[in-house]
DNA sequence: CGAGGTTTGTCAAGAGTTTGTCCAGCTTTG
DNA sequence: CAAAGCTGGACAAACTCTTGACAAACCTCG
């Protein structure tokens, strides 16, 4: 998306209050810009020269010399290709991303974050990212705008990543949250990171009637049903057709609407509320070989 | 479709305000334009045509100099060429795919029809097969866990694509559906059309509250707002507060909820069914020069 | 403090590029 | 036939390039 190296140097002198001279100047002398240049030999400025150029002002708007500005905003911008950052630093950096409505910058924060893979970005950045939203929402520090805004970019950036769950050739894994809830985003990481270990991801997503996830689950015959949910409602309301569910496939509930006692009433497995552990604690058990039509069958090993 | 190349260059000059022989200029150097001709050798311009001299426009309102203005309006216009296999073929290969859960081969008639570029896969394919989802589960040919099933991967599909669609340098578009609409696939279609016309897309999605949409706009100031309703409920039950931001910004609703007359008691515009149309008539008013804030004050032009 | 050197913003000259516009001579259209 | 178009070349205005220079500001050090 950086078709952008477009200014010439009278719009860019202008864009960012330097005069032409000295945007040359800095050239020679620090190599602060690297504009490309027109087939005729013009320059052509892009927006990482303008952020070189607003690193460098800021610098010398605190009494730093030319020459040493330009070396720091030089050495941000070689930075800012290899961030090394710790993971509260990052929802926090989220968060304030999120409150300003800036979504570059927002899924900026999450590229660094996903470069240490996915278990390490969900578990120390995503799901945090999303019980301080939750938390901030509750104490009225957030608006419900912004936490659309923040689900939304969280969401996007499952989903892109879940391209290809459902290929593969290990256990397939149905995944759906029951008739009225519609809180997806903890699913899709537990989906993520099962099929990070190997597991073939099948997924109904939202507020799906419990009649069709059993009909899908006849159908697909999947190794295990995952169902998450928020709220207890939605497991109690679709209590007969989970408890249906169980009977034909290794059903697992999860979620903070979930609990021990609740799943084993209606006769599936409860993994707790953090899809992590569900997930690791699902993907962890050794499969049995693959002539086995379920890894599941004859009830979960010690 | 628009087999439409009509105009003659003095019209055409009139019609897009560019003097004829700018117009010869930027065929004969950037290529920018390619009229057919007359029997006799007469240039017949084209609604294509029109498109891409909007876009240079656009880019030359921003300061960018002429010949990089045609390279990016030329770049936008190849990705909208017109597909030369049959989209009713893929959409019923997708039919295919979702009644056998097959989302691996649902995925790949999805990366066929996104190779033809974003307008022609949503506006031949994705919509069409959203559209036969809908009757057949209105017939109840089709399960609702099927519809899940293919609404997840589209929707993963065009969340992928949406990826940096708020980057850039263009007007602002702030989309949402209002409180109790949970429909966004048309929104984010509309979202990624209007990005390829260059605008920046602030996204809150479903079901989010008017005040806060209403807030959200107060703050990031878009040049326009577009709200995507299926239930004509879930606009007049929002009735005051769509008023409120109608007054606040260029505030346009579409989706088969809404309608020209229930657009204009609420003061705002209407966009008609259809997200392609919406996002083309959006797109494609010449915007104005770069010092005004906002292209629609004083209303939309003639 | 003051001499001597360095840094830095700015300027100028002369050559080259980009771009909107125009013209001449000829063709097409209605 | 008159109005409108076409081609190809040509141009001037605006813009940009490089190189070299220069003065003011800033340093270092005796």
């Amino acid at each position: 998306m950086d078709t952008d190296s477009c200014w010439r140097i009278k719009e860019f002198s202008a864009l960012v209050d330097v005069p032409e001279a000295t945007l040359r100047a800095w050239e020679r002398r620090y190599g602060l810009l690297e504009p490309q240049r027109s087939s005729g030999g013009f320059r052509l400025y892009s927006t990482a020269d303008e952020r070189r150029i607003h690193a460098m002002q800021r610098h010398m708007a605190e009494g730093i010399a030319p020459a040493q500005a330009a070396a720091l905003a030089l050495a941000e911008s070689a930075a800012r290709e290899i961030p090394s950052t710790r993971p509260g630093e990052l929802v926090a950096a989220l968060m304030t991303a999120a409150r300003a409505f800036d979504a570059t910058d927002f899924d900026k924060q999450l590229d660094i974050a996903f470069s240490f893979g996915h278990l390490a970005a969900i578990r120390d950045v995503v799901l945090p990212t999303l019980v301080e939203i939750g938390d901030r929402w509750e104490r009225a520090e957030l608006a419900v705008g912004h936490e659309h805004f923040a689900s939304h970019l969280i969401e996007r950036r499952l989903l892109s990543l879940a391209q290809g769950w459902e290929a593969g050739r290990g256990p397939l894994a149905l995944l759906a949250c029951p008739a009225g809830e519609r809180h997806t985003l903890g699913l899709v990481c537990f989906g993520l990171l099962l099929a990070d270990q190997g597991w073939r991801i099948s997924y109904l997503g939202a507020d799906t009637p419990i009649d069709d996830i059993v009909a899908v689950a006849a159908e697909v015959l999947p190794s295990a049903v995952m169902l998450a949910v928020r709220d207890r409602e939605h497991l109690t309301n679709n209590a007969d057709g989970i408890t249906e569910l169980g009977a034909l496939a290794h059903t697992v509930v999860a979620g903070n609407g979930a609990s021990d006692e609740l799943a084993r009433q209606l006769g599936v497995h409860y993994a707790g509320g953090d899809p992590v552990d569900a997930a690791l604690q699902l993907a962890e058990r050794p499969l049995r070989p693959a002539s086995d039509r379920s890894p599941w069958e004859g009830g979960p090993p010690a």
